[in-house]
DNA sequence: GTACTAATCCCTT
DNA sequence: AAGGGATTAGTAC
């Protein structure tokens, strides 16, 4: 046919689009837009190029007018010759091409589809194979009836819809990738937009806060307490009360850096024109206002400010108390007998920073650092000092009160690693005659190597001006705590550093020089205690094995009875100083001695210990013997009679024990008194005795025996009432620790021991009684006959 | 409108 | 010339 014919010739011009058809005449219709021979074919199947080409059709660009051109010099061609060029296999179709005639151009359907039996074994074949040769075309050709052309094309378009399937599959793959890819930087750049930090869900503050701005910070910190001091001074002065809150009388607008600036530099200059002629401190009650706006300046978030000057204060802490560690001399002088370390304070100086406010007027310092093996892993450790309740439970001699204020941080990766406490703590050594010290710290842990922890704090007033602002705070710790090194046999190598600053004119004088020495709150104490506790827990777990004890007890029992010892001995260490563990009422009645000190508390709802009235009564004498003797003479059962009245007389018997050590001063025990009477048959004692370097402890409280049956077979201690009474003894005398028995002919006060001796006495069954003059005159003889039978012991009347 | 499919165009091999 | 990618066009939904 010659119109196929032309089409076949035609194969250099090329179909732009087909849009345009429509938008032409009827008579255009027909006729392809051919297109300029410098357009070649190349240029056209280039993508980029057909695309943009296409586009340009739809928005009757210029191609569009091109192609009208071209169409005027083509030949005219109606639909049906497309139909003719085609005939063949429409043919098929139809089942026969008769009714078709040249000249009478058929209306058959131009479009039709292959049967689906056709489909069914073209698509057979080709899950078989897609590219099927000219033989097995012909071949199916033939048995479908259908032209071998069609055949190639239908082989030829199912492959290129499989490629589109594939490519329309993969885009979705894509797009899903790139939609996550767009929500997860949209989240970052979120985050990024308002930091919060993935351990505590607060706002981040690491590196957001530059270095720069933290020692501002500080320095302004420093300067406002400088201020401070400067005010009081002037206040005494000009005979006036000059506080940093005066009304300003310095323009707010002034640029606020300008005058951090002037403080900064010397603390007058910037300001000293106004001043000449009023005393040095005047002005600062001008300035204050400025200075109190600084922290103000930031008001959005003030907790935020907090967490990165808490942190910021951690990381100087962990640096100083990881150098106190490690360096020896020049830092740590050692004594030339032998004797604890001391810090040299110039050195001291001169290595750090001062992390936290300047030392109040009036204040002293004790420094201290001690090292020893403990039998425990540095992690069980690390996790019992970041647990503010097991902390407490390790050192009840030292610790009156914990708690966790606020976890800043919790660690990083479930570890402890980077965990940030702020905490509370209410310290102890026991005695009325020095007060509580109440600390709120941060405790930052840090691990440094593999098995290498360490954990240290650092008092944060000056930082935190909470609600407890107003109440006196009588003691600072500096950077503090203790690096945790595991051993390869199972313990671990534990160095502590202590360092406070603390009003010495609220310590009675007989523990000065105790506390001065570091031996009150200082590392020995905490490490010796550690040691113990430790090799109690040690000895608990093992001694469910051997049993080697002569006393019938079994391991549950054992256990239930050193529980019961323990709640004891806290008790015992709660009713000495009047932590806040009870709210205990102290007393300033009449009569009483002046360094004994009584207090009441009521006691309710505890199953613990009897309800009613509980009177506790404490004093400290210092005594010329040794620690060691004095606590062989009061743990002594035996010997019991010479100074407890609840022996009746007579020696006491040890009816059970279960040692807590090797050494057999730290022991659980249960003593009944051998004189029994009617009246006292029911009860035993029980005794806890605990002794390190740095003090010992003898407590008991009389127990009723069926309850003690029943925590000898591993019963519930929980409901066992007790009120414990007891003794605690520290070394008092340079180079004396307990075991020290040298006895110095020359200053007897040398190789002394402080005692403590308290007792919790229930003085009414009935909680809201009322104290009668004669319960506490009763328990003050008590406490003074106790301590003078005590004396006349040990020859050491005076 | 889009989706599907038979067919076409035309380049590459 | 065969094969195949790009494209067209008819039709169904």
């Amino acid at each position: 046919m010659s119109f196929g014919g032309f089409l076949d010739n035609g194969s250099s011009a090329r179909v732009v689009a087909d849009r345009p058809y429509s938008s032409m005449p009827a008579g255009a219709i027909s006729q392809r837009h051919l297109v300029s021979p410098t357009l070649t074919n190349t240029m056209f199947n280039s993508p980029g190029l057909s695309l943009a080409l296409q586009t340009n059709m739809e928005g009757r660009g210029e191609m569009g007018r091109i192609g009208g051109e071209f169409e005027a010099s083509g030949s005219g061609r109606s639909k049906d010759d497309e139909y003719e060029s085609r005939s063949g296999s429409d043919n098929m179709e139809g089942g026969s091409g008769d009714d078709q005639d040249a000249d009478n151009p058929p209306r058959k359907k131009r479009y039709h589809r292959h049967t689906p039996q056709q489909i069914q074994e073209l698509e057979t074949l080709f899950k078989e194979c897609p590219h099927p040769d000219e033989k097995q075309r012909l071949e199916l050709s033939r048995r479908l009836s259908l032209e071998s052309r069609q055949v190639k094309f239908w082989f030829q378009n199912r492959r290129t819809q499989m490629k589109t399937q594939i490519e329309r599959h993969e885009n979705s793959l894509l797009r899903q990738d790139n939609d996550k890819l767009r929500a997860e930087n949209l989240t970052i750049r979120d985050a990024m937009r308002n930091p919060i930090c993935s351990n505590c869900g607060g706002p981040a503050m690491l590196g957001e806060v530059s270095l720069e701005e933290q020692h501002l910070r500080i320095e302004n910190a420093r300067l406002k307490d400088e201020l401070d001091r400067v005010c009081a001074l002037a206040g005494k002065f000009l005979g006036r009360p000059v506080t940093s809150m005066t009304t300003a009388s310095i323009p707010a607008q002034m640029p606020i850096s300008s005058l951090e600036l002037a403080v900064g530099s010397n603390g007058f200059g910037g300001l000293s024109s106004v001043a000449t002629t009023l005393p040095p401190g005047a002005d600062f009650g001008a300035l204050s206002p400025t200075m109190s706006m600084v922290p103000g300046a930031r008001p959005a978030n003030v907790t935020g400010m907090e967490r990165s000057m808490f942190l910021e204060l951690a990381l100087a802490a962990m640096d100083e108390l990881v150098k106190m560690v490690q360096t020896d001399e020049p830092l740590w002088i050692p004594s030339l007998d032998g004797g604890k370390e001391t810090l040299n304070y110039e050195e001291y100086v001169r290595s750090f920073p001062r992390c936290i406010r300047p030392k109040p007027v009036g204040f002293v310092t004790e420094a201290s650092r001690d090292n020893g093996m403990v039998i425990i892993n540095s992690m069980a450790f690390v996790e019992t000092l970041m647990d503010a309740n097991r902390w407490a439970q390790m050192f009840p001699c030292i610790i009156a009160r914990a708690s966790t204020a606020d976890v800043i941080s919790s660690g990083m990766c479930g570890t402890r690693n980077g965990a940030l406490h702020l905490m509370h703590a209410e310290l102890h050594v026991l005695s009325p005659l020095v007060p509580i010290r109440e600390v709120n710290f941060l405790r930052f842990c840090k691990q440094h190597a593999d098995g290498v922890w360490a954990v240290v704090d650092v008092s944060i007033d000056g930082i935190r001006e909470n609600s407890t602002a107003s109440t006196y705070i009588n003691c600072r710790r500096l950077p503090s705590g203790c690096v945790v090194q595991d051993m390869p046999n199972g313990y671990s190598k534990v160095t502590w550093v202590e360092h406070a600053e603390y009003d010495e004119s609220a310590v009675h004088q007989l523990y000065r020089r105790l506390l001065s020495s570091g031996m009150g709150f200082g590392a020995q104490r905490w490490v010796t205690t550690l040691q113990r506790e430790c090799q109690c827990l040690a000895i608990l777990m093992s001694s469910a094995i051997s049993g080697r004890d002569h006393t019938a007890i079994t391991p549950s029992g054992r256990r239930s009875m050193l529980k019961l010892a323990q709640r004891m001995t806290n008790n015992f260490c709660a009713g000495v100083c009047a932590s806040t563990v009870h709210k205990w009422n102290k007393l300033c009645v009449g009569n009483v001695d002046e360094d004994v000190r009584v207090m009441t508390r009521k006691s309710v709802d505890d199953p613990g210990e009897p309800p009613g009235i509980v009177l506790s009564a404490a004093t400290s004498v210092w005594l010329p013997v040794s620690p060691s003797r004095l606590f062989d003479f009061l743990r002594n059962e035996r010997l019991r009679s010479e100074w407890d009245i609840l022996s009746n007389g007579g020696p006491m018997q040890e009816m059970a024990h279960i040692a807590k050590g090797p050494d057999q001063g730290n022991c659980v025990s249960l003593l009944r008194a051998s004189a029994m009477n009617a009246s006292q048959s029911s009860m035993l004692i029980l005794q806890e005795t605990c002794v390190d370097a740095a003090g010992a402890l003898v407590v008991y409280a009389p127990v009723d025996i069926p309850a003690m049956h029943v925590v000898m077979n591993g019963g519930d201690s929980a409901y066992v009432a007790l009120l414990p009474s007891g003794f605690a003894i520290v070394p008092d005398g340079p180079g004396c620790g307990p075991y020290n028995n040298s006895t110095n002919s020359g200053n007897q006060k040398v190789g002394g021991s402080l005692l403590t001796v308290a007792f919790q006495i229930l003085v009414n069954h009935l909680p809201t009684a009322k104290l009668t003059d004669e319960s506490v005159d009763t328990v003050n003889n008590l406490i003074s006959c106790t301590v003078q039978k005590i004396k006349g012991a040990l020859h050491c009347e005076s």
